[in-house]
RNA sequence: GGCCCGGUAGUUCAGUUGGUUAGAAUGCCAGCCUGUCACGCUGGAGGUCGAGGGUUCGAGCCCCUUCCGGGUCGCCA
């Protein structure tokens, strides 16, 4: 209650609880500030008033937690700190105890401190305490509130689903965990709880959601952890436009709740294959330009034989018109966006500038001179602009020019801030190739339903069929997605099939999934939030380790408490696990 | 698994061409100080330069290996 106390509690007397944040002595006269949760407010000692009472409060330090009692009092006009939310005010404190003593913390315990994340993490209790830090999870927490009063009030029940589940091979990694009872035998834990949210629709829960924690391991990244949160939604007896009007209506109640932010319904939808030959990605950042244009048709038989080879050989040349900007990039500019593109695959980055004095470019001279001026004129350009060409296999094509895209965006300060844009991304591909595996693998799971009018692809032209699966995108950020699900077990074998899986395959893992379709199925659907990100967004944060309590760091481990450790032999023992000498597995 | 950036006092950083005893700010400790609010003033303590090896008369600096933190590609149905 220390940051609540106002100039209406003047002579109030109070008990307030907290840590020190400063201490100033005076000599004759000690000001502490104390905080607590909801911010800070000033307490004085005066040496006349008490001697006791005053040497006790120049033994206080940083993090001291204490109980004071005293009385809300006005601060004289000139002592008035106008930064301060409490500054009208003070406590002249006339009981004081030490409930706790603290050593000098390894950070300053407030906002924007200039330290390592490393220390963060280590001492993230301490973190913690910093008022950003315990907003982060307010907000947090008051996105899953809104999210369970939403659904509770639309008839949606909660129900927990086994974090022992069942290894699946398809997807991301298992985090496994060995059975004592079963030699050699493992659980998974849940990268999702799909399945199980399915078995629930077959079972009746006809509305069903779960804020399900989540286990992947892989990488991290600034917005992956291996353990997260989904907001996990199922619903039977749907199809797509009363799962999206339903989560729609839910996310603008976040919105609101959340930040007072009204967002305009229905949200904006772009097909999956727009959204790629407008923005290069499938979440795209929909509050700037810099949209990407296609020249292929221009140059498909050029002497530049990057550009008509790309093109002869199915691929594409793609291109960002950067508006006004030929002179704001050097060429030592220019060359590192041409490094940037390079992690995407792309071969190089060719490009145009407009100059006052006529076209500038290295790839000028393979261009004949209708191509060139067919270019400028397809793609509007004007004297000043900065034209940037990507040619290749439209996979890579789209992904640098599309990640370009977003560099300019933040480079060319381009992206409203204060801007929240919300999309759906529909009509996703139902499979991608994988040229590791050479097999058809889900673009979302195996369980996504075909688009009505392309299940007749599904035998014959799998990488054209579309499913009837949706993203929402928030800010070039994906937050959510979901499908409606095959209920139809003969579909749902012609998708295995189409995976490369046989039969005893598919009943071998999904058994009792397609078992329990045998049993009356309803049409169902769904879709699944990463919390984690919804919640880093609306806090603002860069990483969502910043509205996790207690997250992992890039290696998965975690510097507070040294998770993962070796265990004891003895626990390897009952579980019949024997650990391999380093190296001595490898080159096998 | 690859690539990029970083690791020097409790913390944030500087440290020249490889050259004497490794600096600053802040924090910490002590003294003084009755209206501060990043209080001020004076003084003091505080360093395995991430670790190991190498080159050298000499390494914080150069080389190799390794550990740790961040970003990213691959990966993430």
């Amino acid at each position: 209650m220390c940051g609540e106390l106002t100039s209406n509690d003047l002579g109030q007397n109070v008990v307030l609880m907290g840590w020190v944040q400063r201490r100033r002595d005076l000599g004759g006269l000690i000001f502490v500030t104390l905080r607590d949760k909801t911010g800070i407010i000033q307490l004085v000692f005066d040496q006349d008033e008490s001697k006791a009472l005053f040497h006790k409060a120049a033994r206080l330090r940083s993090e001291y937690v204490i109980a004071s009692a005293g009385e809300v009092i006005a601060r004289a006009p000139e002592a008035i700190n106008p930064d301060m939310p409490t500054g009208s005010i003070e406590i002249k404190v006339k009981e004081l105890r030490i409930l706790s003593g603290a050593e000098t913390p390894p950070f300053y315990i407030e906002d924007n401190i200039n330290v390592g994340e490393a220390l963060r993490y280590r001492y993230r209790y301490l973190d913690l305490r910093r008022p950003e830090m315990q907003n982060n999870l307010l907000v947090r927490h008051r996105i899953a509130n809104s999210v369970r009063d939403f659904l509770n009030g639309k008839g949606f029940m909660e129900i927990e689903t086994p974090m022992l589940t069942k290894s699946t091979p398809e997807g991301a990694r298992d985090y496994l965990v060995p059975s004592r009872v079963h030699l050699g035998k493992f659980y998974a834990l849940p990268q999702s709880p799909q399945l199980f949210k399915q078995l629930l629709m077959l079972a009746g829960y006809d509305r069903y959601y779960q804020l399900a924690r989540c286990f992947r391991d892989e990488d991290l990244r600034a917005d992956r952890q291996p353990e997260f949160t989904q907001i996990d939604i199922e619903m039977s007896f749907v199809e797509i436009e009363d799962i999206l009007a339903i989560n729609e209506e839910m996310i603008a109640d976040v919105f609101r709740r959340v930040l007072g932010i009204e967002i305009s319904l229905p949200l904006k939808r772009i097909t999956y294959k727009e959204a790629l030959e407008r923005y290069g990605l499938d979440k795209p950042d929909t509050r700037f330009g810099l949209e990407l244009m296609d020249v292929s048709a221009l140059v498909a038989d050029s002497d530049f034989k990057v550009f008509s080879n790309a093109v002869g050989s199915g691929g594409s040349v793609r291109a960002i018109n950067v508006k006004g900007c030929g002179n704001k990039f050097s060429r030592r500019e220019i060359d590192s966006l041409g490094e940037y593109v390079k992690d995407y695959r792309a071969k190089g980055l060719a490009w145009i500038h407009y100059s006052e004095d006529g076209i500038r470019s290295p790839i000028a001279k393979f261009l004949a001179r209708e191509e060139m001026d067919a270019i400028i004129k397809y793609m509007d350009a004007e004297v000043g602009d900065l034209l940037l060409f990507v040619a290749d296999r439209d996979e890579i094509v789209f992904q640098a020019l599309g990640n370009l895209r977003q560099k300019l965006g933040r480079q060319l300060d381009l992206i409203p801030t204060d801007r929240y844009d919300l999309l759906w991304i529909t009509e996703f591909p139902l499979f991608e190739y994988d040229e590791g595996e050479n097999r058809f693998v889900a673009k979302h799971h195996p369980f996504t339903s075909p688009m009505d009018e392309d299940i007749d692809l599904l035998d014959t032209r799998p990488g054209e069929t579309r499913a009837k699966a949706y993203d929402m995108v928030l800010n070039g950020n994906e937050i959510g997605g979901g499908s409606i699900r095959i209920h139809d077990i003969e579909v749902q074998e012609r998708m295995f099939k189409a995976l490369g899986f046989t039969l005893e395959e598919a009943w071998e893992q999904f058994g009792f999934l397609m078992e329990a379709f045998k049993y009356g199925t309803p049409p169902h659907g769904g879709i699944a939030y990463g919390l984690d990100r919804i919640a880093a967004l609306l806090a603002g944060r860069p990483t969502i380790r910043d509205v996790i309590a207690f997250p992992k760091v890039q290696n998965a481990s975690d510097p507070m408490t040294n998770a993962p450790t070796a265990v004891d032999s003895r626990q390897l023992e009952d579980l019949h696990i024997a650990i391999a000498k380093n190296g001595e597995d490898k080159d096998v």
